[in-house]
DNA sequence: GTCTATATCTCGATAGAC
DNA sequence: GTCTATCGAGATATAGAC
């Protein structure tokens, strides 16, 4: 379902470029289960038969279980780290438009958010090092922009607030099940999302007005 | 493998209650296992060693894994319904204490965040039935308690705003890897934990302030 | 490059001795 | 009530025909 499988010339030879294509459907189906299941709760059976082919059939196109794995996140983040890097090297602070661009970005793109989640629930004796991996490039990133942005609290209220904007942004699609249950429209609603941005719009606004140095709650 | 780690009771000769105390040891193994890896990743066997048994005998306890499993929702759970029930029944309104009380509950209880990520993780062709009943429980409580609080702002908006309250007061503790690796202390320090709560009560002091009819973003 | 067949492992659950 | 032994299912990965 996600990711662009289909951007090879159409005219060119035909079975040429074959096994390339069965890579990319291989891809399209990873990325939906992996993002769906979860690492271990996908089977590379199902995967192969999403694809088209047999299980054994994986081995000639990726390494391991865990190559296919990497190899689906790389390609499914990519708008994100595009997204980041035109943020970062653009002339404004990219920092208030995090999080309208960053919404409609994880609308468009289902599975990423469903892919980022399983580095928040990785376990310790067996952690998830793909997902975390990615999840400490994003946070990267976000650290980066609010730098730019001229955010300068306390090392610690800076970590709270990110993590905070953090959750906000993909929570709200981590949750979209829940979301659904109350409204009985899905997350992607037009108006559910307008609501969420107002929100996190409103939050964002909000946080320089609790910078208090000695952290005490009234 | 090694099940070497007997401790056995030091008082007196009480085998009356040893059937009951093995449960209850099985319960506390299963939940710590449950919390860190989830339902599919856990195997009885591990469960079983850290209980001090042998895998079959798990069985003289708990009907099945789903039946262990449903059993230690019931008992992790325990005290966010507690709290809930008090601050419904309570004199003032809970709404504003809910944010430190149940902040402090999660701290206290490190099991539960990561018993109930689980439904948000949950997948559609195989959804964790457990869990999601008890994340529904939960999200009802904070309905009935921003009802009782006199918030009755439209439907859509209601709802979004509950997602992201949800969101900010277990997010903190399921990223607390993350903000671990932000900050080098844990996310039970204390002013890490005062920093939240004053973010929290920032955030939910600017939710009315955000209620517009139409919903459009400036 | 795709197939069938299979090796090896781990899982949940059951049977039966004590 | 705990143990040893084991079953049947499903997992990843490999071998070899075509």
């Amino acid at each position: 379902m996600e990711g662009a499988s289909n951007q090879l010339p159409k005219g060119s030879g035909a079975a040429i470029n074959k096994g390339r294509r069965t890579a990319n459907r291989i891809l399209d189906a990873a990325e939906a289960l992996f993002a769906r299941n979860g690492y271990e709760a996908t089977s590379l059976r199902d995967i192969a038969a999403e694809a088209g082919i047999q299980q054994p059939g994986l081995y000639k196109h990726f390494a391991s279980k865990e190559d296919l794995y990497r190899q689906v996140y790389e390609r499914a983040l990519r708008p994100v780290t595009d997204l980041m890097d035109q943020l970062l090297t653009g002339s404004d602070d990219g920092f208030d438009q995090l999080a309208n661009r960053m919404t409609d970005l994880l609308a468009q793109h289902p599975t990423i958010a469903r892919l980022l989640v399983r580095a928040v629930v990785s376990s310790d004796s067996q952690p998830d090092l793909v997902a975390l991996d990615w999840l400490n490039r994003v946070v990267g990133y976000g650290r980066r922009l609010s730098e730019k942005a001229g955010e300068d609290p306390a090392g610690d209220l800076l970590a709270v607030q990110i993590v905070a904007i953090f959750n906000m942004l993909f929570g709200f699609f981590w949750a979209s099940p829940l979301l659904e249950s109350l409204t009985g429209k899905p997350a992607t609603d037009e108006r559910a999302m307008a609501l969420q941005k107002t929100l996190l719009q409103t939050f964002i606004a909000a946080l320089p007005g609790m910078a208090e140095p000695a952290g005490k709650v009234p």
